[in-house]
DNA sequence: AGATTCCCATCGACACTCTATAGGAGGGCG
DNA sequence: CGCCCTCCTATAGAGTGTCGATGGGAATCT
């Protein structure tokens, strides 16, 4: 209770990572950081739901990963997007237009 | 493969049924027409996946049910908001507003 | 040395949706 | 009347994805 916003939409997390490494590679908990900045908040995605995500993309073929080190001097696995991975950004964010639109106007429906 | 577009967001269900008899009581297969249309397609809400979702809801005291004739003569469930599921709707679409502001913004970042 | 922070990882429970399947009941038709 | 089609409700089984809890290694600080 109180929770105020956790619990993503189904499908939304994948979105939300494959934005998040539109700039930039970046480690697990650094992806973690960035999509709850850049939703000011709303989603916190928790270790537990964010690296079963990353196997599982990078399996799908849209992330790669490589051993480095963080801006801490910690041992850090950086992902980034593959080429199949920009496409399915642009797939996501196209499908979420719709499903976003179709929604929008079911809702102001009298 | 090529499905176009089922597959519901989690959470996305329960809003579109509260909607949908947000103005007049319906019953199963009504609902679910009644979906499709006001998204214009893009949702269709299966059988297996409707009914689920009706006596979860109408558990959860947001819907009441009585047995009443369909138009077209048949036995049919028809289902209306109880005071709970209205607030429930109010709730979930200042839930989805939230979200969906926050994914948008996500995503028109650079 | 001990405590804390950073980082990755897995497991079990739980919730939800889909596909497939089933069956009763009304209506049309030969 | 017997058959088939449509309407309507319903359930079971599988698959998927998220969450909470937990653990552990390594660098930094005190």
């Amino acid at each position: 209770m109180a929770q105020e916003s956790t619990n993503l939409l189904q499908g939304t997390l994948d979105l939300m990572i494959l934005k998040a490494l539109a700039l930039e590679q970046m480690h697990g908990l650094g992806i973690s950081r960035r999509i709850e900045q850049i939703t000011k908040g709303t989603f916190q995605v928790k270790p537990g739901s964010l690296f079963p995500a990353l196997h599982r993309m990078e399996e799908a073929g849209w992330l790669a990963s490589s051993w480095g080190e963080s801006e801490n001097n910690r041992k850090a696995k950086y992902y980034r997007l593959t080429k199949a991975g920009r496409r399915q950004l642009e797939t996501e964010t196209e499908r979420w237009g719709r499903i976003s639109l179709a929604i929008a106007r079911a809702l102001e429906a009298s």
